[in-house]
DNA sequence: CCAGTAACTGAGCAAATGTTCAATTGAGCA
DNA sequence: TGCTCAATTGAACATTTGCTCAGTTACTGG
């Protein structure tokens, strides 16, 4: 019906796409659940992809992309061991755990998918980018000197994901606060705050 | 063709839906999947499973209980802080993967499957007990007091998932020997053996 | 007003899915 | 030898899937 200009239109199919994940999960995602939430006929969607696969991966690209922007944002005029904390906040702050559902489900879905493969292998990357680099300058805004950014990083990095599965499985058992104090504690191992 | 007794067959059945689960993931995975691969006709599994998600569920709880006894065996005889150092090692002793691949699958695919929640639910307290369990008493070998075992053990046992996570997924950056060195040094970090 | 072009439709297809069920087979027992 | 029943079959069914393609519709510049 209302037609829209091809970005507009790319846009929404994308934002759609992403729901559709969210709720279905990658792999039983369909293209009916796009078109049908944005009221468009079945054959659209190959306009603007050619194929699910292409459209799917670009979904998951964008939306984790966006997410690691928004988080950038609001970690940007902190000091790093400051932003490191709120990092550990920011984790449990989504109620429904929309960032780690589908972080979780595009890092084991991208073993059977080589267009996720490359995306979470790239997004992999920036995150432990973003958090090496917090660590570095937070050991150096306490005159630390034998801080191995890199490994910590990783560690970081493995235990929010851990814990953000253990989070979403026990549901009762690992709670949301528990989580949140896990980051906040491996925080203070990697800094060497252990008192 | 060949008659089983029904025992024997619904082992196999058993086994061939993990071998497929393993190869096309919980949700790809299909009945005729494992029909194929055992030689038997399309209703056969309806005779000894009342759904595909019931075997499936089956499955995933007997492998992962068959690996946790299988490493439970392999560390009995050791020290608890030595049984920790080879839980490590045994981490990335398997080539491709195997078990982590079908545990973070397992794990995501929990949020859409009620029989699996309860399966991995189940199986990341055991997972979790263990680990905590092996913690106390390493502590205890060193006489430390202060060690919070149940919370170590949450951070350990997820930083192993996190860790398997990017082992799958970046392939060449995050190797086998750094994913071991990590939890190795995790170890440490938790033992409080910061040097 | 009139092309021309980009957006859009939707019936249709081939492949794959889980499940049913009436019929068949075979092994063990009396 | 027959009887019994568990083990097993596989055609059939209703859904769902991604994708194609021959058309149709609306905007837009001349």
């Amino acid at each position: 019906m209302a037609r829209m200009s091809g970005a507009d239109r790319r846009r929404q199919i994308l934002e759609a796409a992403t729901e559709a994940v969210l709720q279905r999960g990658l792999a039983q995602a369909a293209t009916r659940d796009v078109t049908q939430a944005i009221g468009v006929g079945s054959g659209l969607l190959h306009h603007y992809f050619s194929s699910w696969a292409e459209l799917r991966a670009e979904a998951v690209r964008l939306t984790v992309a966006q997410e690691v922007q928004e988080l950038k944002a609001l970690l940007a005029t902190l000091p790093a061991r400051a932003a490191l904390e709120r990092m550990a906040d920011w984790m449990v702050e989504d109620d429904d755990m929309r960032h780690w559902r589908l972080w979780l489900n595009a890092l084991d879905e991208a073993h059977r998918d080589p267009l996720l493969a490359e995306v979470m292998n790239a997004a992999m990357l920036e995150w432990h980018g973003l958090i090496a680099d917090l660590l570095r300058r937070a050991g150096a805004e306490q005159g630390r000197r034998s801080l191995d950014a890199e490994a910590a990083g990783w560690r970081l990095a493995a235990v929010m994901d851990g814990l953000a599965g253990a989070l979403l499985v026990t549901g009762s058992v690992v709670t949301p606060p528990m989580a949140r104090d896990a980051i906040k504690a491996q925080l203070r191992l990697e800094l060497g705050e252990t008192g």
